[in-house]
This record gives structure tokens, sequence and C-alpha cells, in this order.
DNA sequence: CCTCTTTTGTTGCAAAAACAACAGACTTGT
DNA sequence: ACAAGTCTGTTGTTTTTGCAACAAAAGAGG
């Protein structure tokens, strides 16, 4: 487990605090580790779960499929990133969405209640790492927002000029990678594969974007 | 701002706190009030704001017009729910949506920086505030994640009746009323009002639901 | 009680999406 | 290098949606 502490260093959920110091910490929060391989869940929905989860190798897809096997990805955790923390509350519900490994990855669990419940002055970190969880789902709960005003959109060109603007402005340029192929743009959007497809060449055609796998180019003219 | 101490007992950021304790928290935490009339805007889209803010009085909705006057309701607040909490982060960027009177309201504001920097010793109900500002947004970024559920369906049929069951599940019940018209539910599943209109009636004949105004009644055989 | 406004249901039409099926390009493993 | 599998784009058909316009019903206010 040691030799993630200087992946855990710089999450967000250990913001400020040094590796010595995590070391210390991993034992006091009742740390463990699991190695998933493509494809396997962490979570599955209906599950219930009382654990913090930090990624420290490989992506997770947060999706679910339904009835008709229409998948729908909800977010994407990347190395570093937090999950399941929303379901720590003693009074939430079964987990709504499967966590599944998209490539081989490896999973940390704290045990949520050690962190909320022991009195903040028994270790000097308590209190900065509730405060870094807050910050964190915060963070968590806007994106989740951004996602909203994407998928309200009505078209799927308007999700897709939602989407992608919104990945230019985050990736600072107007040249750019998404962390998705078709497929699973299509399911993140919520929208048809082919006519996604579709979409994304005509507005090509258009002269409003262009791209190559998963790098995409947006040109200003478009609103 | 006493006048409030009474529903703020029973709202989420102050569970477990009794009315006298809350009361001398008020000024610990810098608590303001603020009142608004119907329609008025609490908070816009591109504000920066740095404050915890709970509905005392009213009810408001989070919600976005887009180029076109499409409007999209992300949530609604009812008393005793906070909002904005998404914010108080530091490295928050702009609101992205706006905070609207549905009805005349009362608003409560308090200093985010209060609850979270004050050493947690120098007041009891601090790590308790915490604790209860963790779970709150907790449960608001479960609501989010059920909201993806169904505006993520394909169909406006699908999106009524994922909508409508979760409603019913949530009232414990197969009659029960939804707290929006016509016009704010479509806005809130993000699909034209006619539309969904046309669909329900069309349910109704069908019979998979009855509805009279705001209340409606699930038959069982909705899968 | 009447008028004005808001809400809800209804219809027809044009635009868009979902679906299915397929072909070519690209990967991967052997 | 070859075969099997995956990913992406393309096309045609059917279904659904968005939009506009209107009518009936319900509410609000004088």
């Amino acid at each position: 487990m040691k030799e993630y502490i200087a992946i855990l260093k710089n999450t967000k959920l250990f913001a400020g605090v040094g590796e010595n110091e995590i070391e210390a910490m991993l034992s006091c929060l009742g740390a463990t580790s699991e190695t998933y391989q493509k494809g396997e869940y962490v979570f599955r929905a209906g599950e219930h779960i009382n654990q913090l989860t930090v990624l420290v190798e490989g992506e997770l897809h947060i999706q679910r499929d339904d009835y008709w096997g229409n998948r729908c990805i909800v977010s994407r955790i990347a190395v570093g990133e937090m999950f399941g923390e929303a379901y720590a509350s003693p009074d939430s519900g079964a987990l709504l969405n499967d966590v599944v490994a998209v490539r081989s990855s490896v999973v940390m669990f704290f045990d949520i209640h050690r962190i909320l419940s022991v009195c903040p002055s028994a270790c000097r970190f308590h209190s900065l790492a509730v405060k870094n969880i807050f910050y964190a789902i915060s963070e968590k709960n806007r994106k989740l927002v951004a996602k909203l005003g994407h998928i309200s959109q009505r078209t799927t060109r308007e999700k897709l000029l939602s989407y992608l603007s919104d990945e230019a402005k985050k990736q600072n340029s107007s040249i750019f990678q998404i962390p998705f192929n078709r497929q699973q743009l299509a399911d993140f959007l919520s929208v048809d594969r082919s006519a996604m497809s579709n979409e994304l060449c005509k507005m090509r055609d258009e002269g409003l974007i262009e791209f190559e796998k998963n790098m995409f180019k947006l040109f200003s003219h478009c609103d």
C-alpha cells in the first residue's frame, strides 16, 4: 500500500498533508486496497457502502445499464479522484450506479466513519481531511451540474457543442483530447452513437470542428 | 432573524443542535437574512459566492435559461434546504445557474469560512456543523445523480416514468403530488411541454397513470 | 359577474433522433 | 502476416420530438 503514498499525496483527499504524515494516517483511517481488472465491478448498483474510496491507478466509470441495455456513463474517475463519498452518510440509500474498471485499476478504501467520528483533536489531520472531503464533493457536485447542463440540451449537436466547448475551456485550448471513444462519449451524453457520429461529421463538414480519433479542434465561430 | 430558529432547528445544517444553541451559533457563524419576492434572483449565473445559504421560507428554483430561451430547472429548493454550498470552496468558479424565488421567500446566509476555518474546539458545534454540511451535500449529490438518471432516458415517456416512479417511491405511495406544474415539469425533465402533455395523456389513455393537476397515480403495470 | 391571464390539452407539420445494418479502417493476438 | 475483433462512419427507415398555433379550462382581480 505504501507504494501509493506518492500518488495519495497529490489527491484532493490528502491535499496539504506530507508523505510521512500520510503513512501515519493510513492505519489511522483503516485503509485497505484492492486491484480490479478491466470490466470488473468495484461496486454494483443496489449495494450499500460506507467507505470513502480513492482511485490510485487506472480508470473507472460510474455508469448504469437500463432494461434495454442502454448504457449511461454518469462520470469518469481518474487517478487521484474520490468516489462513493456521497453514499457515506448514514441514511444514504442503495448505490444508484455501477462502478466499473475501464482498465486495470487499483482502489483504496477508507472507513468514512473513522474520518468523521473520531474526535478532531485526536489527530491533527482529521479536520483537514474533513475540509478536503468537503471541497472534493463540492467539486463533484459542480461537475454533475455541468454535465446536467450538457445533456439537458435538446439536440445532439447542442449537447456536443456544450460538452466540447466545456472541455476546451477546461483544457484551456481549442485543440484538446477527450477521455472517451465514440461509444463512451455517446453514453456520456446519452445519445445514440451513430446519430452522434453523423452529427460530428456534419459539424466537421460545416467547418465548426475538426477531429481525429480523440483529438478535437474547435473553431471560434461555434455559437 | 430569531423568528426562524424553530425552522433552522429542523434543517440538515443544524441537525442535532438545540434551539438555544442555534441562537448562540447564529452570531458565531455570521448569519444574515434577506427576503425575495416571486421572480427575484437570489444569485445569478456568473456570480462568485462564498456563503452557505439556507432557505427558511418560500421556495426556490436552481435554473438556467439558454440563448434560445429554453429554461432548465436543475433543482428545487424547499424550506430547510441548503444551496450554494458547492461553490463555497476556494477554487470553485462562477455560479453556473440562477437561483430564483418561485414565490415570496426568505434566505439566510452563513459565512462558510467561519464554519470551516475556525478551530473546531472553539465551539463544540463546529465539527457537528461540518459533518452536517457533508451529509447535506452528499444528499444533494445523490439527488443530482437521480435526476441525471431521469433525463438521460431517451424518450419523454421514459423520462416521465423514471421521474414519477422515483417520486412515488420517495413519497411511499402510488398516489402522490409533484411540486411542479406542467411547464416546470417539462423544464425539469428538459423536454417540450406540449410533447410531454401529449405523452402524459397517451399514458393515461393506455391505463398506465392517472392524474389531475399535480396529483398523480401510478398503476403497478408500469414497466 | 365579467374580464384578463395562466395553465393545460390538442393537432399538424417539419426536423431530429433512434435503430438497424453494413463497410472500411484500425487493433490485437497468435 | 493473418485472422478475429473493435471502432468509426455511412445510409435508409421508422419513431419521436420540437415547434407553432389554437381552444378549453381554471384562476385572479376588479
